[in-house]
RNA sequence: GCGCCCUUAGCUCAGUUGGAUAGAGCACGGGAUUUCUAAUCCUGAGGCCGCAGGUUCGAAUCCUGCAGGGCGCGCCA
């Protein structure tokens, strides 16, 4: 964790009341910092050394204690003298502090920190008193952070493509409110371009249909899933044979709204499936209304960030044979990086995809400090554009928007080792629902996130069912089913429940324990910093690996197990133990959106 | 031709934003159970972190070049 360890404003003024909400981290980080100032007021460090790039994270190897710092390697210099030297006089001065029982220097000048066995206790009482609120943080600060997820187009229901990003989105959004931020989960409906026109005139050719006609093949052009049938009957019975033979200019508005709403409605359910709730779903077409997008020409063209110009042909490749020059109002992306400038307009005066997008994201600004869009890997292309225009439009409100696009790689399906050939003409399609329906909801939602985002991961639908360590939901359930199933025996057979009266006779395997749990909050933070919610996955595996290994212990020593019949103090000791780690693995997945489940 | 992503054990993948001897699972070898859930645990072997330079106390991690794989490349969304 790099300095400046910054506390919560409450912390800083002194006033420090909730050190419930310090990580142990941010703790020692602040006992660090004190030694290193001591330096600089005995001569040691000069006035204006930086602390910024000294870190305190826990080592690799247990026999390195419990936290280690780089501050003797990474001041040395400033300082005109050795590593070692300067980890000599910081030694001193951190085995003076409270919480420390001792420090030495190690390897290339690492120091490394053993603490009091208290402070392992104090913060197992700690996730215990803090239960649900163990492992948030207020790193956050409370701003706004605007997640924009899934945004799968209305025309159909949800489809494999989608269920990857709306997980991690889901997750992410879950995430950074336990690391303190304020969030807005958001859905983009793309209600207004010429997807939604077929969507419409699909519709109308179901419409007939239920109306008696004899409707054929599906024709090119229009989307043939039968999905679209309960709207055409849900049409004919409102609007009757009104419209069956009508110009297309007076029923496309009304089939139109109809046939999005229903859309969004399939698309919803899907996402129920999935536990995905958004606080707010956008509108292009009510942008449009709105006026937006030309607020934002009239505002770029004042900047010179927009001007009417003429693109060249694309090289390398043969350009295509309709190829023609035409004049566009375009979007000056090269400004920022970008490979070409992009045109706002299309040649019929209608807004394109990114004209209108630009101005949705300057509305998300409006109200967010800070915006993340989940995309799918194959829009990999237009993130420099769409990045180019947040960034001229917030740098022009006087304040930069911080911006990330987050790309989620395609997921491939097997069964059995065997890609799942997948062809809609075949019907041979699956859907969300089908894929819920198969391995349930807690598996999908653990699985997306057991590999991160940007990597391509395939998805097999019979190892994720499998009981093993080989599949990591099913383990961390099970670790938690057994943490839950011991606590439950203990009280039926011996009356024993958890306490925390005799916690200081726990020995070192059960420090080892907490230590993992106590990693928690850290990884919270550096997950939401990163942005990346897989990393809490993994450590939920790792923290159920150490459960399960210290249960273990019980399988050759009566006297290891959780429950020891003739030692009532100790057993409610180790309880009060198991009942925190259960905690923790509570904690971790409700950000992941995974049940943890009682029984297996 | 250009841009973005990826390349770590035989396989599938992590790697604490630059730290100490690079870690898990599967598969392979050896062991543990009259169990508080063995659907588990312990242990062994297995590595040119794609290749070559650079940056510094220190590189799988950052920079440059090269190779291989994926995605995309006028007004679609």
């Amino acid at each position: 964790m790099p300095f400046p360890f910054s506390l919560s404003p409450l912390c800083a003024n002194g006033a420090c009341e909730m050190t419930d909400m310090q990580t142990l981290y941010t703790a020692f980080g602040g006992t660090i910092e004190t030694a290193l100032k001591a330096l600089v007021t005995d001569g040691v460090l000069p006035e204006d050394a930086s602390f910024k790039n000294v870190t305190l994270e826990p080592p690799r190897d247990p026999s390195h204690g419990d936290l280690a710092t780089n501050a003797a390697m990474v001041l040395a210099k400033p300082a005109k003298t050795n590593p070692r030297a300067l980890a000599e006089a910081l030694v001193t001065k951190l085995e003076a502090a409270p919480g420390i029982a001792s420090a030495a220097i190690a390897g290339p000048g690492f120091i490394n920190l053993t603490l009091d066995p208290q402070v392992w206790l104090d913060e197992l009482a700690a996730i215990t008193a803090l239960a649900d609120d163990y492992g948030r943080s207020t790193m956050g600060k409370g701003t706004r952070v605007n997640v924009e997820y899934v945004s799968a187009n209305p025309t159909g229901p949800m489809h494999m493509g989608h269920c990857r990003g709306a997980v991690v989105g889901d997750a992410l959004s879950s995430l950074l409110e336990l690391a303190g931020h304020k969030v807005t989960r958001e859905y983009y409906i793309n209600d207004a371009g010429g997807q939604v026109d077929t969507l419409a005139r699909s519709a109308h050719l179901r419409y007939r249909e239920a109306l008696g006609e004899d409707i054929g093949e599906i024709p090119e052009g229009y989307y043939p899933g039968d999905y679209l049938k309960p709207i055409g009957e849900y049409l004919a019975q409102e609007l009757g044979d009104k419209h069956k033979d009508t110009p297309e200019a007076e029923w496309l508005p009304y089939f139109r709204a109809e046939a999005v709403e229903k859309m969004m409605d399939l698309i919803k359910a899907d996402l129920a499936l999935l536990g995905i709730h958004h606080d707010v779903f956008a509108s292009e077409a009510a942008l449009h209304a709105a006026g937006k997008p030309d607020e934002a020409e009239k505002w770029l063209r004042e900047q010179d960030l927009v001007y009417d110009g003429v693109l060249e042909a694309p090289k390398g490749k043969a350009p295509p044979e309709d190829w023609e020059p035409v004049e566009l109002p375009l979007f000056r992306s090269t400004k920022f990086g970008d490979d070409q400038d992009r045109p706002i307009k299309k040649s019929d005066g209608k807004w394109t995809y990114f004209g209108a997008d630009l101005a949705y994201h300057m509305q998300k600004a409006e109200s967010a400090d800070e915006l993340i869009d989940i995309w799918g890997a194959d829009h990999a292309g237009t993130v420099k554009r769409i990045k180019a225009a947040v960034a001229a439009l917030s740098e022009g409100k006087g304040k930069p928007t911080p911006f990330d696009v987050k790309l989620v790689q395609m997921v491939q399906l097997m069964r059995g080792g065997e890609p799942v050939k997948m062809s809609k003409r075949s019907g041979n399609f699956i859907t969300i629902a089908d894929m819920i329906e198969e391995v349930g909801r807690d598996v999908v939602r653990f699985t997306m996130l057991t590999r991160k985002p940007e990597a391509q991961m395939e998805f097999d639908f019979a190892k994720v069912v499998e009981a093993s360590k080989d599949n990591p939901v099913w383990y961390v359930q099970y670790a938690h089913a057994r943490i839950q199933s011991t606590l439950r025996k203990a009280l039926e057979d011996e009356g024993f429940s958890p306490s925390s009266d005799a916690i200081a006779d726990l020995g070192d395997e059960e420090h080892a324990l907490i230590k993992r749990a106590a990693q928690f909050p850290r990884e919270v933070e550096a997950a939401a910093k990163a942005r990346e919610p897989h990393r809490i996955a993994f450590y939920l595996y790792d923290l159920a690996t150490d459960l399960n290994a210290f249960y273990s212990l019980g399988n050759t020593d009566t006297q290891k197990r959780f429950i020891v019949k003739q030692d009532a103090r100790l057993s409610q000791s180790r309880l009060f133990l198991a009942a925190a780690i259960g905690q923790v693995l509570r904690n971790g997945l409700r950000v992941l959106g995974v049940e943890a489940v009682d029984r297996m």
